[in-house]
DNA sequence: AAAGAGATTTGCAACGTTTCAAATGCGCGG
DNA sequence: CCGCGCATTTGAAACGTTGCAAATCTCTTT
């Protein structure tokens, strides 16, 4: 009964192999379920390393091999959603229990060097692979990560040649589809806000939307002085101003909630009846717009399932698969909200 | 010009040591600011280091030292405000910044075992500290966490007697406060939605709006088979029973954005008119309700605030201060919302 | 019966750090 | 000039794991 260890003699695999007989080299391999080990030892080993609670130290694997078991998330606070962070997180969390994988955060605001975060993952050896997210085109740091080939997921697509893993919600889709909604109601004029140029995003929703709006032969608005990210009481303020000016759109398409409510707010405060002088629809993406009066048109996107696939997708990569076949691109509104939430009326 | 490091060569103590002629001993001293080490000695080695791009290698300090270097944040996806987890962990990781210390997540789902999700964080020693929120009185938790000694914050009171540290909201005042308000407006019967009641803070709540609307002398309804965990679409059902119902409520205090916009949307499916017939105070952590119409009156939660103080808490614990000091209550409405927006009337 | 082939198991070293105890150099009083 | 104490530096060990190469065992085969 020797007990060397330094706090609360905490089993170790020297534990293990004292209590079964077998050497500390064979226990590992045995737990690591290595083929050249008898199955019977393993058996043994698998069933004494139960009983004395053994479980394999991080810090040591992680030192000996190089691996650290971690998955780092790049945190910015903007976001265009308000349950953003907490669907994602609590989706990419779910995806990758019981693979031993813990999700770290780091931040990744705009007005820092977020090259500098990432650079500092990566010469720390800080973790196996990032998830990222609001994409660039060309985005400076995928392009980093591809130069040093470190795994990575992005949720959004970039425009560099090379391939990566990536998750994408089909925003070219979403405006194709908001426009049609909006013509079959009868609407000639639609405006829509676009994230700043720079986010891949953004392009694929101008192209939907374009595209979209001159197929159906209506008119269009493209606030170019304003973007999602503009602070939501200057972006309500500017928006009152347009709905009040001459000849204002009458229908509008909001690529985010935020937006939804500063739109909705605007177009009330100028006298209008969304659903009689004009229409909206929204992203959604929380249960909110649900319970909003008056009630809205809005088109799905489904962060819950977007944060899955990336949890998975970083699993596969981590697991060796090539990026070329790690996309998935969600697809709006295919999901019915009204399963989190039934619907009253 | 050996080169043994397994790989990228990456400099290690030992790199530095050969660079300036001193032993590893010495080199991790000077690192460290060892008072022993002579001035000139640390000079040299600081010099070196930064030269060489030395950073200390975090798996073989935690293996040596048995300091993770991390703290872990139990995350909950259901949470009365929308954008609860982004500024809680903004707020969190924005305190941590230049320490070292990195934010893990874990889930803490109530369908989990949620105990087990800590046991493992003890056993494995996979962090330096815990930091959970959703607490209730007699939190198993925090009593696991209390009897191993091991460091944490919580976000919310409980009820045991052994002090621990804990950053809460004034949740008694801020109910006194709404209660004023809805008073001063004329009101006499008022409304609240309570969380269940093993969280700590729903009694705080209920207290503080009991003893209030005693005092203003004014009805009183408190909606027992309803609590803020209701599903928002059954809430806004249940809602609108009541105030379609006989000797409905003249005023709401709804304690989460959530519950909010369900009262808003009950309330106005009702034939009722916010501000005219009835009044509600809504308790509110994200700018969205700037935006809504009709305007409601709302007492600000600063979240980024408590945020920023548990990272603090977390920090001045692990340097060893005793729990006894480390509480803090966060007032009610201090802060103005206007600053992150500004309103456009 | 010896040798060889295959199946298992094992000892040792190493990952990079910190800590302990011991060694070294230096100046100074005897 | 010796030895003592102080300031500074050092070597060795250890944390718990895994990979390598070698050792051992068990059968077959000749």
């Amino acid at each position: 009964m020797k007990e060397i260890g330094k706090q609360r003699g905490k089993p170790t695999l020297r534990t293990v192999a004292d209590a079964t007989g077998f050497a500390v080299t064979t226990v590992s391999r045995a737990l690591s379920g290595d083929p050249k080990i008898a199955p019977a030892t393993r058996q043994k080993v698998a069933e004494a390393a139960r009983r004395l609670g053994y479980v394999p130290d991080r810090a040591a694997q992680r030192l000996r091999t190089g691996r650290t078991k971690v998955i780092t998330l790049l945190i910015n606070p903007d976001h265009e959603f308000l349950g953003f962070l907490s669907q994602i997180q609590t989706g990419i969390v779910e995806a990758l229990r019981g693979t031993g994988y813990s999700v770290t955060l780091m931040p990744d605001f705009i007005a820092d060097d977020r090259i500098a975060v990432i650079e500092n993952i990566l010469r720390n050896r800080l973790a196996d692979g990032i998830i990222l997210s609001r994409t660039e085109c060309f985005d400076p740091r995928v392009r980093l990560l591809l130069e040093r080939g470190f795994p990575f997921v992005s949720h959004g697509r970039t425009e560099f040649t090379a391939p990566h893993p990536y998750v994408d919600f089909d925003n070219e889709s979403f405006a194709r589809q908001a426009v049609q909604r909006l013509v079959a109601k009868g609407r000639r004029r639609l405006m829509i806000v676009l994230p700043e140029k720079q986010f891949t995003f953004a392009q694929h929703l101008r192209y939907g939307f374009l595209s979209a709006v001159r197929e159906a032969g209506v008119d269009h608005v493209i606030a170019e002085d304003l973007t999602l990210e503009t602070p939501p009481g200057k972006l309500a303020a500017s928006l009152l101003e347009i709905q009040r000016g001459p000849n204002p759109p009458d229908g509008h398409i909001c690529v985010g909630e935020v937006l939804g409510i500063a739109t909705l707010s605007a177009v009330q405060d100028a006298g209008q009846v969304p659903g009689r002088d004009m229409d909206i629809v929204v992203k959604q993406a929380s249960p909110i717009f649900e319970l909003m009066r008056p009630r809205v048109d809005t088109i799905v996107e489904d962060l819950s399932e977007t944060a899955r696939w990336l949890g998975e997708m970083m699993l596969r990569r981590l697991r060796g698969e090539e990026p070329d076949a790690l996309h998935h691109l969600i697809q709006p509104g295919l999901i019915a909200s009204e399963r989190q939430l039934a619907p009253q009326d």
